[in-house]
DNA sequence: CCATTTTTTTGATATAGGTCAAAGGAAGCC
DNA sequence: GGCTTCCTTTGACCTATATCAAAAAAATGG
């Protein structure tokens, strides 16, 4: 999906407000396994993903990598409190796959905001969407066992689910790779 | 803190728009252990609460109330997903102590967002800050100890914490009541 | 295509927190 | 102010999943 046809589904906007919008994404190819953001980096971009998919992770106490999120195609991927705050990142960002995404920076994104009404509105459509996904992953994080998990993987994240690590989605379900591979059989 | 003081605190509102904002807000004093809205029906309100309490819940496959969220003095409470979608709430909506609120109507808060721009930046940021607050639940709920867990509920509803009973607790932070119990000792 | 690294699987054992049952306390109500 | 209902605590036992260790399989790179 690209990424004017992802603006236009979810609010009218004109071609002139478009082309404007879009005029402020650049186009980049980022290669598998590259980091795109660091813990306690300010996040700089927001990124929309045309083709690829990445994640965001941290390491806790004991070092080990935690899978926050995954992004997929037709995606918005960002370290969202980091960018909309320009704090420093609590996740690193990483690209799973060879991708090509478009990046936006804060400034050119709060203009954008600031500009047009409906860009706004997408802002907090796109910011609403996050959050029941969020929900859902909560409320299977919290209420399910490890095999309903790991359903709830595979139902919101078709696409990644088979193409990626088992530790990542392992960690990102709150589980070890361990009780995932059992799982799996 | 009064619902005009929270929208200026956010959004630098003119006069005018404040007053026209407010004018489709609806006062009303709510009992305690009122169910603002049932699991199953469609969430016709928003409400910002200027003085009490209230907590989301579901029932599970055993009938048990599964706490989701609690609100606290200023801040909305809705069935996010069912105010926004106008779709069957997945929650109950219940008042915890005698609260006095604010409430508007989704046709309603849809006009102002459509009317001002501003307005839709206040929905935006409200939807972030939402955002943040799950995702840092999302992380307690998933690599704290139970002991952890409680001291998370403690930093985040400090004012809450200590004037529900346990039972609600403890299912908002996905354990049982007896293992809350023997960790407040 | 072999060597090395990474990822996945398997097995044995440990434990945090769940479940079930029941007793104490506290609070609302006539 | 006693009755009833709700809320909290305590105890005994159990289970899902973690941890630790190591083998097997797959992927990567020169």
């Amino acid at each position: 999906m690209s990424i004017s046809d992802f603006l236009i589904t979810l609010v009218p906007f004109t071609p002139d407000e478009l082309n404007d919008i879009l005029s402020h994404f650049k186009k980049e190819s980022v290669a598998k396994n590259q980091i795109l953001v660091r813990q306690g980096d300010v996040c700089k971009f927001l990124y929309f993903i045309e083709h690829g998919m990445g994640r965001s992770y941290y390491l806790n106490e004991n070092g080990k990598e935690i899978t926050q999120w995954f992004f997929g195609v037709g995606k918005f991927m960002t370290s969202a409190d980091s960018f909309f705050q320009q704090s420093p990142s609590l996740y690193y960002l990483e690209v799973l796959q060879d991708s090509l995404v478009y990046s936006i920076s804060k400034e050119d994104i709060d203009q954008l905001f600031a500009k047009y009404h409906q860009m706004e509105k997408l802002g907090r459509l796109v910011t609403t969407e996050m959050l029941t996904k969020i929900v859902n992953k909560l409320n299977a994080i919290q209420f399910q066992t490890a095999k309903e998990r790991y359903d709830y993987m595979l139902a919101e994240f078709p696409d990644i689910a088979h193409q990626v690590p088992l530790g990542h989605i392992a960690s990102y379900l709150g589980m070890t790779q361990e009780t995932l591979s059992r799982i799996r059989k």
